[in-house]
DNA sequence: CGACAACCGGACCGCTCGGTCCGCATGAAC
DNA sequence: GTTCATGCGGACCGAGCGGTCCGGTTGTCG
């Protein structure tokens, strides 16, 4: 869709393209959702028009870049899944290890997790299908508590996640990350059936996004 | 120190005082830390001027209002001990219940636990003070997991605010919360030792106010 | 090489927010 | 009632944000 028909994009321009993407990962890193555009067109060497001539809108890039996690998170739960097919927690362990990681080297992430941003539906449908995948083995050994669901995986992530960030901007030593994967993995283990209701995160960005449109 | 020496506030200064603050709380309740001061002038009926005439700057309400929400706390925490003197770990589950009831219905106070506001250092003593005596009975009965702290029970407030808000402003419904108060709660009983290391907040706090200053 | 379209970037706009200023109103003391 | 310090609020300021415009530049193609 990037450069399908049409004549292709002049040389400096693509370069360009690939420039303000490189700095705005790196910039949405560090600094979150909220650095200002001026601040990514200055660290890709380009000024802001160049920025909204790509992207119409600040949102349009937070939107591409999105996609690249969702990749790099199915791409993360594959590996998970080829890496422990000999123990049956351990996807669903390594997923979320994956995902601790990538809360706190990644601003930007973090608080896509924490749902700042609303990703388009059909992303959130990819990554719970393969939320359903990497539990799907612990689930067979009957190691997970009666009616543990997807949706229960996708809120511990965003518990760890406000597990190893204590203050804003501040994170847990690594040395105490395991603790916090410990406790929530123990919560999800077990005989006892799991109370209340179960929540599903598609459904939730489905009815969101109804809402506001 | 509000109405020390000096002479007294006139009445209607008083009165727009006592206004303002509970313009904020309902603001700051609703909207979140970040609604402006105008919002909370004009929900007080008063100018502006007359909101910085109280609060050198709008920190400084926030803090005020920490102050209450310190009390609110331990008044719970007090509540939960006398009311659960039969079950071990009935006060430390009603403490949590409490402070997940607390983030759901004030936006403001959710933010404050997420770390997005820093409170000041002996505030942080007074609340963790408050945690470890709820705690104390269920590890008196060697309920707890050995090894679990009270950095622990504070991680589980803010990982049990992150659970039950899963989208930005959205709520999950309440017949959701026993569920990861159950999940929670869960990893932190039983016998197995807590791995890696605990983190305190108070030394936290401590050390966030003394490399800001 | 020449010409043109695509592209570039800095100046600019409109908006919101925390915070300030100043002319006017008013409660309190006599 | 008179006086005046205290308090009032709307107008104002500067910074920073997302987003636009336009005169100059540059890659590309004949």
């Amino acid at each position: 869709m990037t450069s399908s028909n049409a004549l292709p994009m002049r040389a400096d321009a693509r370069r360009n393209l690939e420039r303000i993407l490189q700095a705005a990962r790196e910039a949405f890193a560090e600094g979150g959702m909220d650095v200002g555009v001026e601040e990514i067109a200055r660290r890709a060497g380009v000024g802001k028009a160049t920025f909204f001539r790509r992207f119409p809108t600040k949102e349009a890039l937070v939107t591409a870049l999105y996609e690249d996690f969702v990749d790099e998170v199915l791409g993360a739960i594959d590996q998970a899944l080829a890496e422990n097919a000999d123990d049956p927690l351990g996807p669903l362990r390594a997923f979320l290890e994956h995902s601790m990681r990538t809360q706190a080297h990644n601003k930007a992430f973090f608080e896509a997790v924490a749902a700042r941003y609303v990703p388009p539906v059909e992303m959130t449908d990819r990554i719970m299908d393969g939320v359903e995948r990497v539990m799907e083995p612990a689930r067979a050994a009957g190691l997970l508590r009666p009616g543990v669901e997807r949706g229960d995986v996708s809120t511990a992530t965003k518990m760890l996640g406000a597990a190893i960030r204590p203050m804003e901007g501040l994170l847990l030593c690594e040395a105490a990350w395991p603790r916090y994967l410990d406790v929530v993995l123990s919560g999800l283990v077990g005989d006892t059936p799991m109370p209340g209701v179960a929540a599903d995160p598609c459904a939730m960005v489905r009815e969101f996004s109804a809402s506001s449109a």
